[in-house]
DNA sequence: GTCTATAAATAGATAGAC
DNA sequence: GTCTATCTATTTATAGAC
């Protein structure tokens, strides 16, 4: 027997008369960051909606469309958590990264549901599978070596300055994004010890790791 | 239309007259690598094997069987490869947990198929679906705390010995585990610079980061 | 030991009632 | 806008021929 996802977890959509795209995706997400997209059924969705696959297929033409649209609003929010950032003059390499990573942590444990299934990147050719997914496909894409290029480019102007080791520039970002991204795996949010200051903790211990790190 | 896994990687079996249990897992991690666990049928494992199905249900009994497989063969060289190292009495933290990361990167790469597919912790839950699959789940489990003990024992020691920052051991092994884990999502083996040479490097590389992020 | 054929269940997607 | 009913394709697993 399989473990049903909703447990508690159902809309209350007392204050609506519809659902919403947003309401449906957030389902999806939750879904998703559960069983993985593959795993996943439209009726499992549906369940976390507490509804029939009837009002998905409404906003959604397809499943792969619902992975999709969660990539790229998780790839949104991830630019816009980071790349404000990114592109201060004010800072030198060693601040901008810590705070870069910060960020980019934070954001990771707030839109856990979103990231998680954003990190399942080998799932992206089964959802783009179809007809004219290209398109969507290509800004995920664009999007996510934009956001890597955030990373490239502080690693780089930290080597060119003399304040980053000079090795190797692109597994150093990989390292970067290991250190982060791998939170997907092991941080639950609502988990026994979570609460905004531990998130608060957390990021910022995982950004001192990563600019010691690269530091010279 | 759906792409092929197996272009070239069929088994050539001239020099043996049957297939072994191994040869068939090896398969199944070339393709659960590929496209992961749920998105993978069985007759795509036996594609890559140059076979039929009826072949494999010989030899495992269920598709959970091969995941399960995979995981503790994964694992069992995991441990075979950073053990010794962490029970060297000789080597300070620093440079135990060094050759640890750097012994553990090269696993990661050297044994890609099967390391790939042990990362998608999450589809464990499908795999352990099923009559007494209990036993080995929680072998699997066992396995992997003893591995993340490895790493918590020495981040502890090094804390204690004042060699490394005291400030959180937890987050500290995440973040270490967490550079090279990540690997799985950007390493691919046979790539256009892959080489012997190119993987020290890289092992060496993320070892250094990773050593520099907890020393005090 | 390996194959073909098939049973049984599941899931993506659609049609049409309300 | 949402639901029920259903079509169709896929997939896990088994039975039995060779």
């Amino acid at each position: 027997m399989r473990q049903p996802i909703a447990q508690g977890r159902t809309q209350k959509l007392d204050s609506k008369r519809h659902a919403s795209a947003q309401e449906i995706l957030d389902a999806a997400a939750t879904a998703f960051s559960e069983r993985g997209y593959a795993a996943t059924s439209i009726d499992d969705v549906a369940d976390v909606l507490g509804c029939t696959k009837g009002r998905i297929y409404h906003y959604f033409r397809t499943k792969g469309d619902l992975f999709i649209g969660i990539h790229l609003q998780a790839l949104e929010w991830a630019l816009e958590a980071v790349g404000p950032t990114a592109e201060r003059a004010d800072l030198g390499p060693e601040e901008k990264l810590r705070e870069m990573v910060h960020r980019h942590a934070m954001h990771l444990m707030n839109r856990a549901s979103y990231m998680g299934p954003a990190q399942y990147q080998i799932e992206m050719n089964l959802a783009s599978e179809g007809r004219n997914k290209d398109e969507q496909m290509a800004r995920i894409l664009k999007m996510r070596r934009q956001f890597e290029a955030y990373y490239a480019t502080v690693v780089e102007e930290g080597i060119a300055a003399g304040a980053f080791r000079g090795t190797d520039a692109n597994i150093l970002v990989k390292a970067v994004l290991g250190t982060i991204n791998w939170m997907h795996v092991w941080f639950r949010p609502g988990g026994p010890q979570d609460s905004t200051v531990e998130r608060e903790r957390t990021a910022a211990e995982l950004a001192e790791f990563a600019v010691r790190g690269v530091v010279a």
